[in-house]
DNA sequence: GAATTTACCGAATTATATGCGGTGCAAATT
DNA sequence: AATTTGCACCGCATATAATTCGGTAAATTC
């Protein structure tokens, strides 16, 4: 098991992380630019953030509204037990239903969180009742919905 | 104030949307050959999807553990009181923590929930002592670790 | 301090995005 | 039903950007 590789990067790939991270469509060119170094290395560095895995993906980021996502919620989720086998068979359910978003395990108050959303309070309530309470494994659930979103930064906090 | 402009998108941009939100990075060729055009029509509609706002952004996700940060979490947070200024008090301050990468007004168990990240235990610590428990509108806390995330999807599951 | 590796630059090449004129289709108008 | 109008599309030409390469300087190793 190698997790946890140790990846090596400057005060230079630092600020191209934080660039990338708050705007990926920046051209090569112009990196390079507000980096101080010429297009050829600039691209070699990114190149190396990528294989190296630092860099993991890039996404387009939409707004929710307009295309018809209104509700959003975070759910406490409890399990009947916390076994291997009980959790690989809650996350498989999970990982199919496409309005979850995100699903972490976690301490304190319940078991997993998950970040929902969906078209509207009805689409919720039945996404709920029909597919995320009937997987077996779940116990107890807590909803919290979203009433507003402040701060939503893509922009990770790179520790010097 | 015009929020909530309902804009219209048919089946080849809901594609796009799809692509775009798993892969940012490809190019406006592949794109076109996946949904089914060629080329300039399908810039063309990407520019536009862009302009309505539909798509905000374009952002590189980065892997935590590589660049130091290991402790993720989420944190309830009850306000003093919920009037309004009040509340833009409190969100002046977690603009300024950048280590709170999230901040949504929520129903329920508590006034907001944050989502922070931070580089081991210790500065998570440090952090919700110096900073977040400093805010004077921040009443109650309750943290959240997260042990392992099990999914973090960037595409969002555009209604039909 | 010599050898080796690494990171950089500038310029040529290749790939990609972008702009434009023309075409066909669908919807609206008469 | 025929005509018009307006889109959305295509192919091609052009512009822009990414990528490759050979050479050089700086940093690291021995």
């Amino acid at each position: 098991m190698d997790n946890y590789v140790k990846v090596k990067f400057d005060k230079i790939d630092r600020k191209i992380l934080e660039i990338l991270q708050a705007n990926a469509k920046i051209t090569n060119a112009q990196l390079s630019k507000d980096i101080g170094l010429s297009p050829a290395p600039t691209l070699e560095r990114v190149k190396k953030l990528e294989q190296s895995g630092i860099i993991k993906s890039y996404h387009a980021k939409l707004d929710p509204e307009k295309i018809g996502l209104g509700v959003s919620t975070f759910v406490l989720v409890g399990l009947v037990g916390h076994n291997k086998a009980n959790i690989e068979a809650f996350m498989k359910e999970i990982d199919q239903i496409s309005e979850v978003i995100e699903c972490h395990h976690i301490t304190g108050t319940g078991d997993f969180i998950l970040k929902i959303i969906s078209k509207d309070i009805t689409s919720y309530q039945k996404l709920m009742l029909e597919k995320v309470s009937e997987i077996k494994e779940v116990d107890s659930m807590q909803s919290m919905v979203i009433l507003s979103t402040f701060k939503d930064s893509k922009v990770l906090p790179i520790p010097a």
